[in-house]
DNA sequence: TTGTGTTTTACGACCTCC
DNA sequence: GGAGGTCGTAAAACACAA
């Protein structure tokens, strides 16, 4: 909404016009034109109705010389080859300064005013086109982000469903083993081997032992208590060890935080995955040891 | 030719910086 | 406070389909 012309509007639309082009020196929008209209309604409406814009008399002076040479009642676009240059200088640079914007308007003929307007103008269009960009490139990232969102959510499921099936070939290697010491083994042998169901317990026992044979500190033998403590300790651990994770519940891995959507960490985290990755042969070589000796 | 949508030129109001 | 910026807008110029 145009403020200012709305306190000088008058009656009627024609007269709005017309008084348009003689408040703001031109053929609509105040272009560059001081004309026939111009002299012929100052006669009519007087000397009180004055341009805001230039003030000055020696401006007006040159205005009135430079807009004599134009065609009076037209807004007029730039030509090709001022706008070619103006184009040159904008890529240069997009900011102004006043010798600058002398220097072109000498050049191209035309009011430094008009240079400092085509240079506004130039810049919302640079900044309109430059959100477009912004907003096709950012389409088209969140676009691959999605993509890798629904694989990664794939490869997820696939994790899980190995991790069921491992837990539950554990299950079965470990009733078979319990059954055999129950005929033939001794009490601590059942015990060694009921602790094999919980592969928490496999991953600590492993721990336990690589500690005991590079000889790490501590005593190389691990008195009951001390075991129980490193298994407690450390199941508490691996339970803890992602911030994200809870425990585990049919596969399904719950966060204290766990809405029951996908959003968030809700599932294995791939450090929980590489120690189990890590210590697989490990386990598998234990399992069959305990198990089969 | 005419209606309609888009682009260009220009302005006033307001804001920020020096 | 002045200069120069952005923002929102008007209106002419232009493009184009019906």
């Amino acid at each position: 909404m145009d403020r200012a012309r709305l306190i000088f509007d008058p009656s009627s639309s024609r007269c709005r016009h017309e008084q348009r082009m003689l408040l703001l020196g031109g053929g609509g929008g105040g272009s560059p034109v001081f004309g026939g209209a111009r002299s012929a309604l100052a006669a009519a409406e007087g000397a009180n109705k004055r341009r805001p814009f230039f003030t000055s008399p020696e401006e007006l002076l040159e205005e009135e010389y430079y807009y004599d040479e134009q065609q009076p009642d037209k807004k007029r676009r730039l030509s090709p080859e001022q706008v070619r240059l103006l184009e040159r200088s904008f890529e240069a640079e997009n900011k102004l300064e006043p010798e600058r914007k002398s220097e072109l308007a000498l050049k191209l003929g035309m009011q430094p005013r008009q240079v400092a307007v085509w240079f506004q103008n130039r810049r919302a269009r640079w900044k309109t086109k430059q959100l477009e960009h912004d907003f096709d490139s950012l389409k088209s990232s969140y676009g691959s982000l999605l993509s890798d969102h629904d694989s990664l959510l794939k490869e997820n499921d696939r994790l899980r469903s190995q991790v069921i099936s491992l837990t539950e070939k554990l299950q079965s290697r470990t009733a078979a083993s319990a059954a055999a010491a129950g005929i033939a083994g001794t009490k601590s042998d059942v015990q060694a081997a009921a602790s094999v169901a919980d592969p928490a317990t496999l991953v600590v026992q492993t721990k336990a032992e690589d500690r005991l044979s590079a000889g790490s500190g501590g005593s190389a033998v691990v008195d009951g208590e001390a075991a129980n403590q490193l298994v407690d300790s450390s199941e508490v651990s691996y339970r803890e060890g992602c911030h994200c994770m809870g425990p585990v519940d049919g596969g399904r891995v719950q966060s204290e935080e766990d809405d029951g959507s996908d959003e968030g960490c809700n599932y294995y985290s791939d450090g929980i995955f590489a120690a189990e990755h890590h210590h697989q042969d490990e386990v598998d070589a234990q399992l069959d040891w305990w198990v089969w000796s």
